[in-house]
DNA sequence: TAGCTTGTGTGGTCCGACCACAGGACGTAG
DNA sequence: CTACGTCCTGTGGTCGGACCACACAAGCTA
C-alpha cells in the first residue's frame, strides 16, 4: 500500500469507529504525518484525494472554518470523474443521457407529492416565465429544475449522481442549443413540458410523470439532431 | 486555482484536443513540472487526484508499464467515494441498495439477448453450483454474475456504477450472511433466482427479468432482516 | 553467445524551509 | 472601561532538493 493511502484507510477507520464524523476537523497535517509514521507529503497527498472524492475539504488559516474538515459531498467526486472520462471518450454520450433518463424517470415516479423541492421547483419554473435570458440561463434554470425533482425523490445518492450527470454534459448541450433554428420555440415547449411534468408529480400520477419526462429528454436531444450517436468530441 | 489542480484541467484540454488519449503515457513528473511551472510535489498532488478519479495509473520503473498511463476506469473513483460516504454514514444504505435494484432491473431489461458477457454469467452459475465454499465464495461470485448482467446492457456508466455500489456494501453483505440461519437453504433458492433470471434475458422477457431480480435482492435484504433501516454502521 | 553489470529514467518518499492567511491574545491609546 | 491596532500562533499551500526502489536496456565480460 502506497504510503499516501493510509490516511484514507485510517480515516475510514476513524469514521466506522466513531471517532469522527461529517463536521469534524481532522488533525493538523504534521501532526498525522508523526502520528501515521509518514512524512507530510505523503498526507497531503491523501488529503488531496480525500478532497477530490468530496470527504473533506481543506481551508487555510483559522477559525471555523479553516483546517480539513469533513463534509459529505459524494456529487463533487462523480462531477470530477465524469467530466475527465467523458474527455477521455471513455463514456460515450450516449451512455450518459440514457442514464440520465433512467434515473430522472424514476425520480418523479418516487417523488413524494408533499415534499418542499417540489415548492422550488415550481419557483424555477415562475423564473423561466419570467427571465427570457437566452438559452444559458434558462438551462441553468432547467438543470436545479431536474435536480430539485430527484431532492423530492428522497435518495441522495441519484440526486448527487442526477446532478453531476447534468453537469458533465453541460457544455455539450449548451453547443447542442447553439444549433437550433428558433430558441423561442424550442424554449416554449421544454417550459409546457415542465409545467405538465410538475402538474403529474404534485398530483400523485408518477408513472404519467415518468411518462413524459421520458419524452421531455428525449425530445430535446432529437430535435438537437444527436439521435442518439455516440460521439463525445 | 490551487496549483495542483492545473494539472487537471492541463489533461482535460490535452483530452479534448485529440492530443492524449486513453493508453498514452504523461510526460514525466519532473518534465511536468517544469511545463506547468509548478513543483513536482504539486504535479504528485495532481496526479493523485487523477488517480484516484481513474483516469490514470502510475507504475514505476521503466517499460511500458511504467510512467503514468492514462486509463478509463471510472468505477474505480465509485468504489471509494462510495466507501467513504457510506463510512461518514452520509448515504444511507436503503439509498445504495434501493439505486441497485434501479440500475439492475435496467440492465436485465435492456442487455441483449447475444451478448457474450451473458455467457460468462452462465459459466459463473456454473461454478456456483459446483463449488460450495461458503458465503464468502458464493458472494464473489454472485457480484461478477450481476456485473455481467450490467455489461450485456452495454452502458459502461450504469456498469460501472453497479459495480462499486456491490463493492460498497460488500462487507455490510457479508456481514449479512452471517446471521442467516441455513445458509444452505438460502444458497439454494439464490441459485434457483438466478437462473431464472438468466433464462428470463436470454428468452428476450425483459419485464419478467426486471421483476425476478426485483424479488431476488428484495428478499435477500428482507431474509437478511435489514428492512431497509438505513443504519450504515 | 550467454550472463552479469552498469546506466538511465520512472514514480515513491522524505525533509526542511518559507509563504499567505485568519483568527485570538494582548497591550496600548482614548 | 472601551476600542483599536499589533503581534503571535496554527493552519494549509508551495517549493526545491535529496535519496530510494524499481524495471528495463545497453554494454561489458567470460
Amino acid at each position: 500500500m502506497r504510503n499516501h493511502q493510509v490516511v484514507s484507510v485510517w480515516l475510514e477507520q476513524e469514521l466506522a469507529a466513531g471517532r469522527l464524523a461529517i463536521g469534524s476537523r481532522l488533525p493538523g497535517e504534521r501532526t498525522m504525518a508523526e502520528h501515521l509514521n509518514i512524512s507530510r507529503a505523503s498526507v497531503r497527498e491523501g488529503t488531496r484525494v480525500l478532497e477530490a472524492l468530496g470527504v473533506v475539504r481543506a481551508g487555510v488559516g483559522s477559525g471555523p472554518q479553516a483546517g480539513t474538515i469533513i463534509t459529505g459531498n459524494p456529487a463533487l467526486a462523480l462531477d470530477a470523474a465524469l467530466r475527465l472520462h467523458v474527455a477521455s471518450a471513455h463514456l460515450p454520450i450516449k451512455d450518459i443521457v440514457e442514464t440520465r433518463l433512467l434515473l430522472e424517470t424514476w425520480c418523479v415516479e418516487h417523488a413524494s407529492r408533499d415534499s418542499p423541492a417540489l415548492e422550488r421547483a415550481a419557483a424555477l419554473l415562475d423564473e423561466m416565465d419570467r427571465h427570457h435570458d437566452g438559452p444559458a440561463g434558462f438551462l441553468e434554470r432547467d438543470a436545479l429544475f431536474h435536480v430539485a425533482l430527484a431532492e423530492a425523490a428522497g435518495n441522495v445518492l441519484i440526486g448527487a449522481m442526477m446532478g453531476s450527470l447534468r453537469g458533465s454534459i453541460a457544455d455539450y448541450t449548451q453547443r447542442l442549443t447553439a444549433g437550433l433554428p428558433v430558441w423561442t420555440t424550442t424554449s416554449e415547449r421544454l417550459r409546457r413540458e415542465h409545467r405538465a411534468i410538475l402538474a403529474a408529480v404534485v398530483g400523485g400520477q408518477g408513472a404519467h410523470a415518468a411518462h413524459l419526462v421520458r419524452d421531455h429528454i428525449e425530445g430535446f436531444y432529437r430535435e438537437s439532431g444527436i439521435h442518439r450517436h455516440s460521439d463525445s468530441a
